[in-house]
DNA sequence: CGCCTAGTATGGTCAGACCACACTGTCGAG
DNA sequence: CTCGACAGTGTGGTCTGACCATACTAGGCG
């Protein structure tokens, strides 16, 4: 009627497959960590090829839904997780590389989120071993022989941990994901050990002021620390 | 020689093909509107099998980056589009459904990429021709023979139109798959028309309420009527 | 000139096969 | 009896080749 572009779309038959998963998830018969039925299983209840079921279960891959492995016994086959930062990210990189979502709005984003976690983390009863944790993260990163690889993996442990405290699984997963779909834009600015290395000292100074506000629930000043800190390392890498 | 987890995760066939058109976006030689080469030709340039080439496009297809339809012609094949919610959607829905994102976390998100996106708009040059849309789409819903189904896409589009005026792409990209994530739990909830008729009414005029303090400029007003108008809602039909 | 039909390129689906891998149970050596 | 080697089995990963429905295209026919 409506479709003179030709959007119709038909049902897919990966889409049975999808839906089905998605009925006993909500149901409850399907819960993170359990197996999915095999594959040739799966083609076979559904009535449709084993083509189309792998379809669904890649997308429930990059979804971060399922992790696959060959081979046999309990570890192998597709295995609900729960991942949602990955799958978010990977979303959100493709289209960043479309030139349809700019840097600079993920980046205003991540601060948005990033800041009301701070704020609201401080509303909060403190989590006295989240905050150990963080504070041992902050050790480790003063090592002045970390290679950039680790550093970048602690710095990322950290940031998720402090949207962590907020309690709001949403935000630290959206979080999560605008910092990895920049990632790679932030690594291809910045080649050098040279250009790297007075920013790792900046890094850690902002680092220790914001989990200092946090622990001294300051919450405000939390946000703003997190604010310039973030600001502050696109203005630095991002042109 | 492999852990013995067996998180080796081999390199997948179809990620050629992603990073092979991530790139090709990234230059700049790819561009929103554009047609993909045909499945044949890429396993082909690709030294792949069309099905590993399918399982990219499938992807890219879920993530809201192509669009694909069969036949002949300049509208066939896969075409470029750019429309991030939806991928973010179906994404944040499964994860929702296998309850590892609770709702509450994502309605307190859709607030609060709600309210600042209405304080940000006040803060910005007025878009007038965005007012008097929404001004339309007000108009529209005040309609009561208005069925149920129609009055959630011109709400929706109401509420994407807003988040529209604060300027970033991504908060509006993420405030609309927020808000798609969660729509079939609303529709559950909410079965016969007589629990929905009153909603309706108050929706309304929370609406104009919203809008009028956008229009008067007063951000702080707009943001905190928002935040009664998607509490409210889902206090009235969330549980 | 205009309508209709055969042709062609497209994605959607299927069937069947082979591979590498990881666990499992068995069997044999000690 | 213990324990290591090994064949067996089930898993996802990939490939090949085929057929279908569709939608545009070009040519033939009236």
């Amino acid at each position: 009627m409506t479709d003179k572009t030709g959007q119709a779309a038909g049902p897919r038959a990966y889409e049975a497959v999808l839906a089905s998963i998605e009925a006993e998830l909500r149901a409850g018969t399907l819960r993170i960590g359990d197996r999915l039925p095999g594959e040739r299983t799966l083609s076979e209840t559904h009535g449709i090829s084993r083509a189309s079921v792998r379809d669904a279960i890649r997308i429930l891959d990059v979804m971060g839904l399922v992790r696959t492995a060959v081979g046999s016994g309990p570890n192998s086959g597709a295995v609900l997780i729960s991942n949602p930062a990955a799958g978010l990210s990977s979303t959100l990189r493709l289209h960043v590389a479309s030139r349809h979502l700019p840097v600079d709005d993920i980046v205003q984003a991540r601060i948005l989120l990033e800041t009301w976690a701070a704020t609201a983390a401080t509303e909060r009863a403190i989590d006295e071993p989240s905050l150990a944790r963080a504070r041992e993260l902050l050790s480790l990163m003063d090592d002045p022989g970390l290679d950039r690889e680790a550093f970048h993996d602690l710095d990322a442990q950290f940031h998720v941990l402090l949207s962590t405290l907020a309690g709001n699984a949403v935000v630290s997963a959206m979080m999560e994901s605008l910092r990895l779909s920049i990632m790679g834009y932030v690594r291809d600015s910045v080649t050098t050990d040279e250009q790297w290395s007075p920013v790792v000292q900046t890094l850690r100074a902002q680092h220790h002021g914001i989990l200092d506000a946090l622990s001294a629930r300051d919450g405000t000043l939390a946000a703003q620390l997190l604010r310039e800190h973030i600001e502050w390392f696109f203005a630095e890498t991002g042109h």
